[in-house]
DNA sequence: ATTTAAATGTGACACAAGTCACATTTTTTG
DNA sequence: CAAAAAATGTGACTTGTGTCACATTTAAAT
């Protein structure tokens, strides 16, 4: 759960958009009340680059995606902002859950084919009513959320192209691919969303890495040659 | 709760610091609990610029705001960012009940002189997984403050610098002080703080605003003018 | 009240990063 | 497989905003 860096400050400068899996409180639920959120649960398929819902939408599920890989993301006009890159086996839209505001305050979109749990949430309301131990692991994802936004949020306004991009690199492969060498879903546009860049700058600095020989690039191929090059510029800022 | 506007999607460009009260879960504890927590807590009064705690450091406690105004705010050596201004009447240090992670992932300060009650994080937790109700309304505060965070988030990264001050003079007018005209607790560089901009920065932008007849600055006496002009800054960028 | 410190204000300057325009490559589609 | 569309890459240019240096005002301290 924990990046463990000497510098007491160091999450804060974490700006990874990437979510653990938050499986842990369906264990919480007895029989019956699993039995109550599948009879109200569909089940739905998505193509890779499927709008799965957008920001202002009626929000009358919680998701939960069992497969795939999906964006969530705010927009208006102009610009977009990824908020997070979401792995299988994460519960999505949780925020919805707020009484009399039941719209969804991003867009969620997929980036491969992925399955995606719908529960009711009038539903999941009352689970969360009635099973304490369930709305306490439900507070716990909330609690992740809330820490990761903030070091996130810190980096976005207080950093720079170079260490907002080598921070996205880092987390892209110590999170998301788990790996030294990944191959991006990404395209380079949605980097620059991840990163509050220009599609340009990000381009730029991505040949910037690869000449300062941090990184190796082939194409969608990335591999990471340097991690701590890359750690000591998303220190820097 | 919410903010009326035309524009679906008006709230993703709001960036407001502030929340609203949130004491209604309080009322879901039973007497016994309520004797519980209160067994278990301390209420300590702070001055003026007061520390109350850095973050990093140990979380032992959820905290209520009883009287005063704090701010929380995330730092590094170089730079800050102001997180949130908190009015009396909120819980503060939500994001400390996650388990495995008892250290505050921000930083927190009074502007006024404040008084506040710590409540033990383990009899906290204790309560929250008896009583569902009292954990769903902890759950709706996670909930507003993610929507919130999200809004600023992307403010923050997409907007410049006239449109964040804008959005942050309407904040503080609507929701801190509820008056056109308020003698600001913060200084030119809290404001920058909370918008991400330089000091200087801030100083220039407020003297444009007021040439431009949309406030009047009377030292740290503040009057909104023309809040529809504001807005028009914001919403523009 | 006088001194010290802190906050505010202003101008000059530098540079990070966005925008625009266009070339090239890769992917998708009919 | 050819054509269209999307993604990638590059250079020139502009501008927003941070930094630095310093003047002035306001608040705090002895």
């Amino acid at each position: 759960m924990k990046k463990n860096k000497t510098d007491t400050f160091s999450f804060g400068s974490d700006s990874c958009t990437v979510n653990y899996n938050n499986t842990l409180c369906f264990e919480k639920l007895t029989d019956e009340e699993i039995k109550l959120l599948e009879k109200n649960t569909v089940e739905i398929s998505y193509k890779k680059g499927d709008i799965i819902c957008k920001q202002g939408a009626f929000a009358s599920h919680v998701m939960f995606l069992c497969k795939g890989l999906v964006k969530s993301y705010v927009e208006n006009k102009n610009n977009t902002l990824l908020l997070r890159i979401i792995p299988a086996g994460n519960i999505i839209g949780l925020s919805s859950l707020l009484e009399g505001n039941t719209t969804f305050p991003f867009s969620l979109a997929t980036y491969t084919d992925s399955k995606i749990r719908m529960f009711d949430i009038n539903i999941f309301r009352e689970i969360i009513k009635k099973n304490p131990s369930f709305a306490y692991e439900i507070i716990n994802v909330f609690c992740e959320n809330t820490i990761q936004i903030y070091g996130r949020f810190f980096a976005m306004v207080h950093k720079q192209s170079y260490g907002r991009l080598a921070d996205l690199l880092l987390c892209l492969s110590s999170r998301v691919f788990s790996t030294d060498t990944f191959e991006l879903q990404l395209s380079r546009k949605e980097l620059a969303e991840l990163s509050g860049l220009s599609r340009e700058n990000v381009i730029r600095i991505l040949k910037k890495f690869e000449n300062d020989k941090l990184i190796k690039l082939d194409g969608k191929v990335v591999k990471i040659l340097d991690p701590e090059g890359l750690q000591k510029i998303s220190d820097h800022g």
